[in-house]
RNA sequence: GGGCGCUUAGCUCAGCUGGGAGAGCAUCUGCCUUACAAGCAGAGGGUCAUAGGUUCGAGCCCUAUAGUGCCCACCA
């Protein structure tokens, strides 16, 4: 039943077609199996905003292949899907959507209209990421797909806040926080990216009330002047002993403000003095705790400059900087302009350098959640893939700051709170209310919502149902491994654990597979303000699914970033194109319809030799991908497939295909056996191109991604049939190199002599070398002298292989040859013997690599023997 | 200022618990050997950043140095 393949392998023909059969099947889909362990993922959600770059690409690619392998080995394994209503980052995206296609902003559309927009961006977006996700082959459970900002996310949400309130973990409260003035929210620590930047020092005079004298500050904000309450130098500090509660007039201002003595001033840097603006700066904002200062906010929203700033007011804060930096010069109070670079803060959406402002925000209180999360990885109920990634995440819980959570959006989770408008109670919810549970007045919703990973942080048990107490839930919860990038360790992980720990009472997972950055060909990163990205459906499209996520997950390691070029890819779609023409050899001399386990008893020794390594195989990928190692795992399987199964296995079995006997279908059914096999390890990494060609073969069961995982078979160990063989095939290379510095086409056949005592292990494989080192005729014997002049000599640690080659063979040349085969042999034997020799390793080096050196010496030594024999006889 | 990576062939990177340096691409030579030229058979190319140390033995462990990258941090 030979079948007729094409001969480069098309993946638009097949990956739309298998993808959707699965999806028919319902193979993605897990119910709650309480017979089976359960193994659950869940998917890092991408964000609405777009589609799905390279990044996602490569996370994806890892999940699938965890989760496909899982299935297959039995689990209950589930991969919920979704996506992030990613507040700030959507909201820009619709917002510049409007601004350029219609010329409005949000205001001019009202909040619920706005909604709509949103909306409606998210379902068009959305979609096109699921769509991306299964054009890469994801096994997500698609009856499960869900959304942050869905019926049971937001549920969930509220009750999280509610309970946070109620336990007295979120509180409102007028802090300092971070303002984007272009985003007009406030943001979150994690939030804001910093960045150096070349600003000024500049150094002004601060008169002092009733004195001729002035104190000099230097400060790289000479605008926020305007909110000065203080200046405060270091108690220690004798140069100022004399200044600290003196009255100074505020230059530009007139205001008298204080002269306090705070332990935060640094002696050595700037002048000593600094000016106090509680409003406006985080130290500032401690300081005038301590002093009890007035706050006084000289800034809009919009960063420009408010009615405290008398004839500034209305100029944005750097035009602000330039006049009143040109008016302290005008009244010469200006000393010196300095150059200093220093960190600016930027928001991480937009990039604008975000203003600290103290505001009236929402927070969650850190220290009670942080340390359950800080504990449960010390004790390693979670782990960190690679390790190193704890001590970032431990670092980060140690010194968190409260966590402020409203943000002054229209797209997110609305904060529960309510506002009486009569009796100004606060009332927190997780149903709406109209009235005032306390005096019955009307009351309004807090129009601010929730920072995005305010959901996030509770994804993996919302989307399991919580807080009802489903099956799910109590079943697939807490999740196996969370695979993502290090980038979003604080963002998302990091309160995912905390979340997980104060709402289930367990980790929300147990591993933490982290990732790199997939980064440009030059090591960039890549970007769309640099343009280039490269778009993985069009590399999909060009050469497929398989190539793509083969390639993602070759030549990388856990934690690492990797460079991305299409060479690559290539490579990759070679790889793919390799195993579909050796299927497509198989399959066109196939006789048998049914593949069995092999029997041991009837196996040539080629079969015995490619089912060992076969088996070893699989141990070994399996406990790669045990540890996270895909990498590893998958260049095993390239190097498996290409070079022991294609180039040697595969040719050294041809000629039992001409046969008659036995032989054939006993080549026939290891053939099949190790090729279905290793197409099984390698389905969850190029699960399409392994579905299309297990189909074809001989096989049981309806698809190779339900079908069950290889597993170590004792059986199939054979050392010795390994030895020999390996004994042959390094034979084999050792003609094909002297041939080809002969310069002999391998059209040019002849007559092979093997001089040996070791007959029996030749005369196994005596067919091979007509087939693979163009022999016309192989004479075994253990006589040299049997062999003709001139011959070339292969020598080889169980005898001698001679080719007699007439006027081919250029005695000068071949003289050479042995020569530089005898210089290398002598040089082996010297590092092998004076390894021996050294009774420092013989008696404290383990047994096992001693005789493993002791076989190397003698086998060089049989081989040297040789040479010189041969150099001998030539001269 | 702290913390964490990286430095291995011309390029991009692997190298698991220390036991004779690997892959892909590129280069060179020869092959249409009928599964595959997206291929086959060969070859060349590395003081594993530097200097010490531990060890019988170090790319791997320890210390220092240099270069490079990232993260965190309230020095105005």
């Amino acid at each position: 039943m030979a079948k007729e393949l094409p001969k480069t392998y098309d993946p638009k023909q097949v990956e739309k077609r298998i993808y959707k059969e699965w999806c028919d099947k319902g193979y993605f889909h897990a119910e709650v199996d309480k017979d089976k362990k359960p193994f659950t993922i869940v998917i890092p959600p991408p964000n609405v905003t777009g589609q799905l770059h390279m990044g996602h690409a490569l996370d994806e690619t890892f999940q699938d292949i965890i989760i496909r392998t899982k299935r297959m080995q039995g689990y209950n394994a589930l991969w919920i899907p979704g996506t992030d209503h990613a507040g700030i980052a959507t909201q820009i995206k619709v917002e510049e959507d409007l601004r350029v296609n219609e010329g409005l902003t949000r205001y001019d559309l009202g909040r619920d209209e706005f909604l709509k927009r949103v909306w409606a961006w998210k379902e068009k977006f959305g979609d096109r990421i699921i769509n991306q996700l299964k054009t890469l082959g994801c096994s997500c459970d698609w009856d499960r797909e869900r959304f942050t900002m869905d019926e049971g996310c937001s549920k969930a949400v509220r009750e999280v806040f509610v309970n946070l309130y109620e336990k007295g973990l979120i509180y409102q409260g007028s802090r300092i926080i971070n303002w984007c003035p272009s985003c007009a929210t406030a943001l979150s620590d994690a939030e804001v990216e910093y960045a150096e930047q070349d600003g000024f020092f500049w150094h002004i005079k601060y008169p002092i009330k009733d004195s001729d004298g002035y104190v000099e500050i230097a400060t790289t904000r000479p605008e926020t002047l305007l909110g000065d309450t203080a200046v405060a130098v270091n108690p220690d500090d004798e140069r100022y002993k004399d200044l600290v509660g003196k009255t100074l007039i505020l230059p530009l201002v007139g205001r008298e403000i204080p002269v306090i003595a705070d332990d935060y001033v640094d002696k050595e840097f700037g002048t000593g003095c600094v000016k106090i603006t509680p409003a406006h700066d985080p130290n500032d904002f401690e300081v005038g705790l301590r002093h009890n200062l007035e706050q006084i906010k000289v800034l809009n929203d919009d960063a420009t400059i408010n009615s405290y700033g008398g004839k500034y007011e209305g100029m944005d804060r750097y035009e602000a900087r330039k006049a009143m930096v040109a008016d302290l010069e005008a009244e010469g109070l200006l000393v010196k302009v300095v150059p200093h670079t220093h960190n600016v803060g930027q928001c991480y959406r937009c990039g604008t350098t975000v203003e600290p402002i103290t505001s009236k925000q929402w927070f969650v209180k850190m220290q009670p959640l942080a340390e359950p999360a800080l504990q449960a990885v010390l004790d390693g109920k979670t782990r960190f893939i690679p390790e190193r990634f704890s001590k970032t995440y431990t670092h980060w819980m140690e010194n968190v700051h409260d966590w402020c959570i409203s943000r002054q959006l229209w797209w997110g989770h609305r904060i529960p709170a309510f506002y009486c408008e009569d009796c100004h109670e606060t009332t927190v919810s997780k149903e709406d209310i109209t009235v005032c549970p306390k005096c019955g007045g009307k009351v309004k919703q807090d129009p601010d919502v929730l920072d995005t990973w305010f959901s996030s942080a509770l994804w993996p048990f919302s989307t399991l149902g919580w807080p009802e107490k489903t099956e799910e839930l109590q079943h697939f919860y807490p999740t196996s491994v969370l695979v993502t990038g290090y980038d979003i360790i604080f963002f998302w992980v990091s309160r995912m654990i905390f979340s997980g720990l104060e709402h289930m009472g367990e980790v929300p997972f147990k591993d933490v597979y982290i990732h790199g950055l997939v980064r440009d060909s030059q090591g960039r990163k890549m970007s769309k303000s640099l343009g280039n990205g490269i778009d993985p459906l069009e590399v999909i499209d060009q050469y497929g699914a398989d190539a793509l996520r083969f390639t993602l997950a070759s030549g990388n390691s856990p934690g690492n970033d990797m460079r991305f070029y299409m060479e690559r890819v290539e490579a990759s779609r070679n790889f793919a194109n390799k195993i579909w023409n050796a299927s497509r050899f198989v399959m066109m001399n196939l006789s048998i319809d049914k593949c069995e386990t092999p029997d041991i008893e009837k196996l040539n020794i080629e079969d015995k030799w490619i089912l060992h390594e076969y088996n070893e195989l699989v141990k070994e990928v399996t406990d790669n991908l045990e540890k996270y190692e895909m990498g590893v795992a998958v260049s095993k399987l390239y190097d498996f497939i290409w070079d022991k199964f294609c180039d040697w296995y595969i040719e050294l079995v041809k000629p039992r295909f001409n046969q008659s006997d036995d032989s054939n279908l006993v080549a026939q059914n290891t053939l099949v056996y190790v090729l279905s096999n290793t197409l099984k390890l390698l389905h969850p990494f190029m699960p399409f191109i392994t579905e299309e060609i297990w189909q074809a073969l001989p096989h049981e069961g309806e698809s190779i991604m339900i079908s069950a995982y290889p597993v170590y078979n004792n059986e199939f160990k054979n050392e010795s049939a390994c030895e020999n063989m390996t004994l042959i095939m390094d034979s084999i290379k050792g003609i094909r190199n002297a041939r080809n510095e002969m310069n002999v086409p391998p059209s040019k056949k002849a007559t092979l002599y093997i001089v040996t005592s070791k007959a029996d292990i030749f005369e196994a494989g005596k067919a091979f070398y007509t087939k693979l080192a163009s022999a016309s005729e192989v004479i075994i014997s253990s006589d040299k002298n049997a062999v003709p002049e001139n011959a070339v000599s292969v020598a080889s640690p169980a005898g001698e292989l001679l080719l007699p080659m007439d006027e081919l063979v250029n005695k000068e040349k071949e003289l050479e040859r042995l020569e530089k085969e005898k210089k290398r042999l002598e040089g082996e034997i010297k590092r092998v013997d004076g390894k021996l020799s050294n009774k420092g390793f013989t008696e404290k080096a383990p047994a096992n690599v001693v005789e493993e050196e002791r076989k190397k010496g003698e086998k060089y030594k049989a081989m040297l023997a040789t040479v010189l024999e041969s150099i001998e006889k030539l001269k």
